[in-house]
DNA sequence: TTACATGCAAAATATTTGCGTAGGA
DNA sequence: TCCTACGCAAATATTTTGCATGTAA
């Protein structure tokens, strides 16, 4: 029961915002944000179009698209660049939970982690260079290792 | 004199590697490097056209989109992506000196820095995490501090 | 009721590509 | 000479927007 208590908690925070913001929780709003939260990986827009319209065949790429720009705004989904033409989202409601990627530039597998030395550094380098930190992007792209490290062997 | 002697040293750069490569070195792809490589900001692909045809004005849009592509293979530039719509290029011959942005959220100034500790750091995120990094981008957003730290006041 | 949100379609942006010609090696 | 690269214009891809209508508060 895990996971269905921590998806009613982020469209809970979801219409807690809204309200806050003296915005409209719309039925489309609903459909997108709970897609987002149920999505593993990292969607486009056109993406999560395809799979909002599982639930709701009337929601326009346009709305989408509003959709996103309004989240992103309330800070409730991180937008993402991973090199290919197009923006990526994911839900960011536990401001805790900062990650990042590691992009494998063979086989596009993406794995996200959260490290808490490299988060102190970032406020630190910010911080000496006469800013504060808002927000960060990281974006690791390599290969697999082979063999010695992890011990892991292809087939 | 300095200046120079760098500038010509990173077209030399572009010619090895062309020949390397077994490509032409023609002059657009010379007048769009220089350009590059005199830039001190991170133009996109329509800012780097109207330089370049202030040198060459039958320079098209299309050469522009292909010579980036064409260096960004040969890693002589690098692509970045600063939240607005569109990529950013950079000159990157040099592979020691990988640095990163701080971007001011409120101004849209960018000041580069490199901090070797980050780059040890990512380096070991990436071996944990069963990689061998190739690139990485990192893009810190932030807002100018104010007052202690630094002793800077605003007016 | 009344502003804000939506769907649709067109527009705006950003980038890529087909094709016939030009030019570097 | 020969093949790559070029300019042009059209195509594609992604995202935004104007407008009339719908709907949450």
């Amino acid at each position: 029961m895990n996971l269905v208590k921590r998806e009613q908690t982020a469209i809970d925070s979801l219409e807690a915002r809204c309200h806050q913001m003296g915005m409209r929780i719309t039925g489309q709003r609903k459909v997108i944000a709970q897609t987002l939260v149920d999505a593993e990986d990292h969607p486009d827009a056109e993406q999560l179009h395809e799979r909002v319209r599982e639930v709701d065949h009337t929601i326009s790429i346009a709305t989408v698209y509003r959709t996103l720009q309004f989240l992103e705004k309330l800070q409730l989904i991180a937008k993402r660049d991973f090199g290919d033409g197009r923006a990526r989202f994911e839900i960011s409601m536990t401001p805790r939970d900062h990650h990042h990627h590691m992009i494998d530039i063979e086989s596009g597998e993406v794995v996200e982690f959260y490290n808490q030395e490299l988060e102190d550094l970032k406020i630190r380098i910010a911080d000496e260079l006469g800013y504060d930190l808002v927000d960060h992007h990281l974006e690791l792209f390599g290969t697999r290792l082979r063999g010695e490290t992890l011990g892991e062997q292809e087939p």
